[in-house]
DNA sequence: TGTGATGTTGAATG
DNA sequence: GCATTCAACATCAC
């Protein structure tokens, strides 16, 4: 589900709805997906509070509070934010939801309970602990091409460790593959550096153009990158390498070849 | 109605 | 200890 662009969505519109809001209480129908306390402890938090500004890195969004303090929110596979007021505009898989003074209610959605909610003193330090690599947006290609370094794990399996570089899911993976024309099964080792520059350049280049359009994956507009040539019927721009499906880095892929060459 | 899902993680293996 | 793979997680939508 959300990947870098769609964590930037969720950012701005978190923004606009929570910042500068005081919180007069957290309701938690759910507290499964807050991970390292009890949903009283988080809703006893954070009562009295103020979000004062946000930072994304990767899928991850901290929402910083005014003690300094900060919520950190991932949205796993199904997560969502909605604000609203009335009892029935409740999203239906509403796991807890940030009650303002102004009566607005900042709703977290997810039905599947894949999210990760954290109350975090020290974000730094979280961070750091669970190794996540830098955004993808912001890595140099200094640095992504260090990542990669001797890695005999596929090309797609690197763009999905997030402690290599942070932000890129399954559905983007597949696009910057596409572009490159590079399979994604390719042996990270085994491909010219001269392709692995082009990946990264594809990388920024999609992850850029994505989140200017600033996706609601639930809703995506017509004719968003994938949706053109993801289909088992596409044939590749050489006029002959029809898609296929199958299992690379144990996710859901597809590409085309030889169009997409496998190195 | 059985299957698959845009993500992460911990265990198992090399 | 590190790199890598893969099942498990929980539930809905098609």
């Amino acid at each position: 589900m959300p990947e870098l662009p769609e964590v930037h969505t969720f950012q701005q519109y978190f923004n606009a709805a929570a910042l500068q809001q005081q919180i007069m209480k957290v309701v938690v129908h759910d507290d499964k997906i807050i991970r390292n306390m009890d949903g009283n402890s988080f809703a006893d938090k954070l009562a009295g509070r103020t979000f004062v500004s946000s930072l994304r890195r990767g899928k991850y969004l901290f929402a910083d509070l005014d003690n300094g303090d900060c919520v950190l929110l991932h949205f796993g596979m199904t997560g969502d934010l909605k604000l609203y007021q009335e009892e029935e505009d409740r999203p239906r898989f509403e796991r807890f939801a940030f009650v303002f003074a102004d009566d607005n209610r900042l709703g977290f959605d997810d039905a599947r309970k894949f999210a990760h909610v954290h109350y975090l003193e020290d974000r730094d330090g979280y961070i750091a602990e669970k190794g996540l690599g830098t955004d993808a947006l912001v890595i140099s290609e200094e640095e992504f091409l260090a990542a990669m370094g001797k890695r005999k794990t596929s090309i797609k399996g690197f763009l999905l460790n997030q402690s290599l570089v942070a932000g890129v899911g399954n559905l983007y993976a597949d696009e910057i593959c596409y572009r490159t024309q590079v399979h994604p099964a390719s042996v990270v080792a085994k491909t010219p550096k001269r392709k692995r520059v082009e990946i990264y350049n594809k990388m920024i280049e999609v992850l850029h153009q994505a989140v200017e359009k600033a996706p609601y994956y639930k809703e995506y507009p017509e004719n968003w990158f994938w949706e053109e040539w993801r289909h088992l019927d596409h044939i590749a721009p050489d006029n002959k390498s029809k898609v296929q499906i199958g299992k690379v880095a144990g996710r859901t892929t597809y590409w085309a070849s030889p169009w997409q060459k496998k190195y």
